[in-house]
DNA sequence: AGTTAAGCGGACACTGCGTCCAGTTAAGCA
DNA sequence: TGCTTAACTGGACGCAGTGTCCGCTTAACT
């Protein structure tokens, strides 16, 4: 079980993180800015997260756990019982929606590669595969990565803010991918 | 006009690149490591090439020209005279070509956002909007930049070596994304 | 109150980056 | 061919961020 002082300093580290991942692009934190901030050592803040990607996962956490929960047992369309491309419509315009609030911890949990290291792509790869299997798409795996694809953060970022695109005008070109299932 | 010993560095720094990012990971190759490979000094070095990715992209440069080439004005379906859809296919079948000889390349060239700042992004964005525009297709500015996402390296190393699809398989997946337009 | 193990945090060593400048050398000219 | 000059060279340097280590502190349990 964990101390009392150590309860305490995980929420100031997250506290801390949460301020400054909001201030800033996440790869100008350094994990001393967050130290810092959060008045703890070092050693300290390296004990419990390794790295800057490893807090913006764990702040990032609730809100993935609560649309992997919806997708698992909501309501359709996001949850089951309705058409997979009509899901899967749903399933991104509720990406786009976490992406809008949160891209800036996206950016920061996920450097390239590590992308298809989280647990999170796991998650919502299998369920993008699901839905291609109940939809009778052969070759599920070809191409459950390519309609993931668009979802990485930074083309979100660049279609948000470099293109000057609505999150609703991103969320309609997802789901005109549907029609390669 | 540039001086005989200089273009003879630049010639020794660009094949001691194309060696060292062809047996480790780009991140891993340290400016330094090219500069002890060429035989240079780190001044002379960075004098040309301010940071890693410019190097990739000096190497990258002729292969990407000669498909942008191909393009504009090689024979359908990859240049004009076929329908957008076959052209789009032929479009990814060539980028899975080029990933496949040259990813450690582009992940060298592109980390995260440089991607969409780089002149190559650029031109495969406006070859596939013009197709997209030759489709009929409406908001091409909302669908374009998620039918390139799939082409990032990250993934494409994903599919390839995580996952061991084959680049057929690869282009096959991407050629059904087709049915967007 | 005493014991103990977990937690703390600052100092330290290390790595890679990018700059700078004194020395070198190629190119043009007489 | 020898001289001048401006471009080029390359290693030393300072800096920033990382991750570790270990003596000290303190919460938790008896």
């Amino acid at each position: 079980m964990e101390r009392a002082d150590a309860a305490r300093n995980r929420a100031r580290i997250l506290e801390a993180a949460a301020e400054l991942f909001a201030a800033r692009p996440a790869q100008d934190v350094t994990m001393d800015d967050i130290a810092k901030a959060a008045g703890v050592g070092r050693g300290t803040l390296y004990r419990r997260y390794p790295d800057r990607a490893s807090i913006a996962v764990a702040l990032l956490d609730e809100h993935e756990r609560a649309l992997q929960e919806k997708l698992l047992r909501g309501d359709p369309p996001l949850g089951p019982g309705a058409p997979p491309a009509e899901r899967l419509t749903a399933f991104y315009a509720a990406m786009v929606e976490l992406l809008e609030g949160h891209v800036h911890l996206v950016l920061g949990a996920e450097v390239g590669r590590s992308r298809f290291e989280t647990g999170a792509y796991g998650f919502w790869r299998a369920h993008v595969r699901s839905l291609l299997v109940a939809a009778g798409t052969r070759a599920p795996d070809a191409l459950v990565d390519a309609l993931l694809a668009p979802l990485a953060p930074e083309v979100y970022g660049y279609q948000r803010h470099d293109l000057g695109l609505t999150p609703a005008q991103i969320a309609e070109g997802l789901s005109r991918l549907t029609g390669a299932l």
